[in-house]
DNA sequence: TAACGACGGGTTTTT
DNA sequence: CCCGTCGTTA
């Protein structure tokens, strides 16, 4: 035992226990800041050197990222020992490759990402002709993704399904399916669905995989989902020696599809589990925890749990208020550099948070004006830009001919003179020969009604294709260079006169490299392998913590990282929370755990900032402190740069008082006193004009009409704008309550003019 | 078939 | 405000 003193001697006795448990279910409750990853880090080391062959370990982290870094952590401990660490997404791409045969896929499958999905449903819509109707195909989309991510099969959808909505879902889903095994793809819930299917339908299997992975570590396990959860149960029937590590108060993902009860449950599903909880922080201050303490615990759904922490008190938690969203973006990015000037902090321990990605814009030109180095970490939006979209479709098309999305994409990029009448043509074909797309551009001759310049190009884009795939076996980035050289992709960019064409150059020169990057890593690596990295990254994925500058990313995005310093930005009503969750508690209580996540990333020191006016949308809006904000500890630190010149505030203050009660409530913060509106002088040089309510018709007793529960009679009506509160009674949906100034409610049947 | 203009519509969070 | 989609025209 002396020789693991290394992996012991600094942790407490509760971790301790974690790491060293040996078989058996183990749930770890980790509060934030409490050291999880080291734990789990520790653990897999420590089972390493017990004698547990690392072929049987089986980690599960939330990004590709943390999976990199426990692989580098695991090696520290337990030199030369490869221990397979990935995401759920990428552990099911990888099974599904493993065992394609046994299966019956073809291991070259594509993975769709949501665009490619959505394009698919529309496809099925168009198809099936139900492309009259209004549901848009991201919302049927989404309603499929549900499905499958519950393992809800096409023919038990369809008898459960009962409303309008649901039975155009239940039309689509079993084309949509269809489409894609005959595109050879997958969509990321097949990634988790069809493994999770396979392991319930396949005994000799699932054995096996269980028996291979007889240790298994989850980490971030109140995030996961009932496809996830399913793989997870079946690898551990026989050794079920399985150790999830998460905390219920950061679950942050259930509208995609995560199940806290899972994690509430595990006891239960998991006899003999030990249960370990991990409730000192070591990252922040005690005037951090206290906050985000005191904000949690306002969740009524919640398992009371308190997280203590032997860190000195710290500066108070900051709430700042700006004028407005300029003001917000510079004031922070200001206070940043005065920081660094100061010898404070460097610019790599500071973050900025957002509930959306929308609002990084302002904060972007802030950062360039000042000359203060930033990244915003979306590591995704490269890869997003038609220009690499393209490209990449070329090389999926060549890794799976079926792949119909990227043909479709690239056919007439470079244009070759193939219009949509022709791919019509071509599609029709295609279908009534069941073969692929591109199988059918190479049959050109046989379809008659193509001709002229369309068949040309057709026959010229099958040669320039099967030329392609000739020269598979090149490295990633000779391919990619070969594509582009080829396809003539490039010197269309190159000839354009077109000044963004350019910057587009740059781009898809810019993919040769990262292509030549990642084979350099590691050269045995294909095509394949880059794609697949390629769409399954997370947007954290590409972000670089060792380079001096501020990180910027979203709360979702902030998750498990940390920061000396943290700002987190428009904790506005309506943004933080969001105003899609007002309606309902259950979501208040995610955008609560959100913004619990964001504050507990901080270690030093926390700033809560929000705006009096905002510009959202080209429109100049009045915004309301957050309720979050209303619910921090008295305690907390006050600031307002703006006190100086009011203009913003009276303008705010005058809009509160003008609209309705609600909004009223929430102009008393208590975070100033308000001023009576007649003791004000008039403010001629003010910019926005104050908005009156605007009559949306919408009263009690007025007949209305959704697009989803038909027609309905309104029962209460309150608030303004983005508080507003609409109670309506449905014929046959009861009486639903809809928040907001965008609700989609049509009045039919207006009141009678006033007597 | 391609290029151009008008239009409407939509923006939470992500593997 | 920006995007993509749609419809018209050359």
């Amino acid at each position: 035992m002396s020789d693991d003193a290394d992996l012991l001697a600094d942790l407490t006795p509760d971790q301790r226990a974690a790491v060293m448990h040996g078989e058996g279910p183990l749930l770890i409750l980790a509060g934030a800041g409490s050291g999880k990853t080291r734990v789990i880090t520790r653990r897999v080391a420590y089972l390493l050197r017990a004698g547990v062959r690392a072929h049987n370990i089986l980690a599960i982290t939330f990004t590709n990222k943390a999976a990199g870094e426990m692989k580098n952590r695991v090696e520290k401990l337990a030199p030369g020992n490869r221990v397979w660490v990935s995401t759920f997404h990428s552990l099911g791409a990888r099974l599904l490759r493993q065992y394609a045969e046994r299966l019956g896929f073809d291991r070259n499958f594509t993975i769709y990402d949501t665009d490619d999905r959505n394009k698919l449903v529309k496809d099925a819509l168009e198809a099936a002709g139900i492309d009259n109707v209004k549901f848009t195909p991201e919302r049927i989309a989404g309603a499929i993704s549900k499905a499958k991510n519950q393992l809800v099969t096409p023919p038990q959808y369809e008898r459960t399904a009962t409303d309008f909505f649901q039975k155009t879902v239940a039309a689509v889903y079993p084309r949509y399916e269809k489409r894609l095994r005959s595109a050879n793809a997958m969509d990321f819930d097949d990634l988790l669905y069809l493994p999770a299917m396979a392991l319930k339908q396949n005994e000799e299997l699932r054995a096996e995989l269980d028996s291979r992975f007889r240790y298994i570590m989850i980490d971030e396990y109140q995030d996961t989902n009932s496809a996830q959860y399913q793989i997870v149960k079946q690898l551990s029937i026989n050794n079920p020696n399985v150790c999830v590590v998460g905390d219920p108060d950061q679950s942050i993902y259930k509208w995609r599809g995560s199940d806290i009860k899972i994690i509430l449950d595990f006891e239960r599903d998991f006899p003999n589990a030990r249960t370990i909880t991990l409730a000192q922080n070591y990252r922040s201050t005690k005037s951090i925890i206290r906050a985000a303490s005191v904000l949690i615990d306002h969740n009524k759904q919640r398992k009371k749990k308190d997280l203590v922490t032997d860190n000195p008190q710290g500066e108070p938690v900051n709430v700042i208020t700006f004028d407005n969203g300029l003001d917000e973006a510079e004031g922070v990015v200001v206070r940043i550099k005065e920081a660094v000037k100061a010898g404070t902090f460097k610019y790599r321990d500071h973050a900025i948070f957002m509930r959306i990605n929308a609002l990084t814009r302002s904060l972007e030109s802030a950062f360039v004006k000042h000359g203060v180095p930033f990244q915003i970490v979306k590591g995704l939006a490269f890869f997003e830009r038609k220009e690499n979209r393209d490209v990449l479709a070329y090389l999926r098309l060549l890794t799976n001919p079926h792949d119909g999305v990227s043909f479709l994409r690239v056919v007439n990029a470079p244009a070759r003179g193939i219009g949509k009448v022709s791919l019509d043509k071509l599609q029709s074909f295609a279908a009534s020969q069941e073969i692929g797309l591109l199988a059918a551009a190479g049959q050109i001759a046989k379809i008659t009604e193509i001709k002229g310049k369309a068949a040309t190009g057709l026959r010229d884009f099958h040669r320039l294709m099967t030329d392609l795939r000739s020269k598979m076996d090149q490295p990633p980035h000779e391919l990619v260079r070969l594509v582009l050289d080829k396809s003539g992709y490039e010197a269309m960019l190159r000839d354009s006169t077109d000044e963004e064409d350019a910057d587009r150059l740059a781009n898809v020169s810019e993919l040769v490299t990262a292509a030549k990057q990642f084979w350099d890593e590691d050269n045995s690596r294909t095509i394949t392998d880059f794609l697949e990295q390629i769409t399954l990254a997370s947007d954290t994925d590409g972000w670089d913590e060792q380079a001096d500058h501020v990180s910027v990313m979203t709360l979702h995005a902030s998750k498990g990282l940390e920061f000396p310093a943290v700002y987190i930005l428009a904790v506005e009503q309506g943004l933080l929370p969001h105003e899609r969750s007002l309606a309902n508690d259950e979501e208040i209580e995610e955008e609560r755990r959100l913004c619990f996540v964001g504050m507990t990333r901080a270690m030093k020191e926390l700033y809560l900032c929000h705006a009096r006016m905002r510009e959202f949308r080209g429109q100049l809006n009045y915004c309301i402190v957050s309720q979050f904000i209303q619910e921090l500890p008295r305690d907390v630190r006050f600031i307002d740069p703006s006190m100086a010149r009011n203009v913003a505030r009276t303008a705010a203050d005058e809009w509160r008082v003008k609209s309705s009660a609600a909004a009223k409530d929430w102009a008393d913060t208590g975070l100033r006193p308000l001023i009576p509106p007649a003791s004000r002088k008039p403010n001629p040089g003010l910019k926005p004009t104050i908005p009156d309510a605007p009559d949306t018709g919408l009263a009690v007793g007025v007949l209305v009409q959704h697009e989803e529960f038909g027609i309905g009679n309104v029962a209460e009506v309150s608030g303004f704008g983005a508080l507003r509160k609409v109670r309506v009674r449905f014929a046959a949906h009861g009486v639903k309550l809809f928040v907001g100034d965008k609700i989609k409610l049509k009045v039919i049947v207006r009141k009678k003019a006033e007597e």
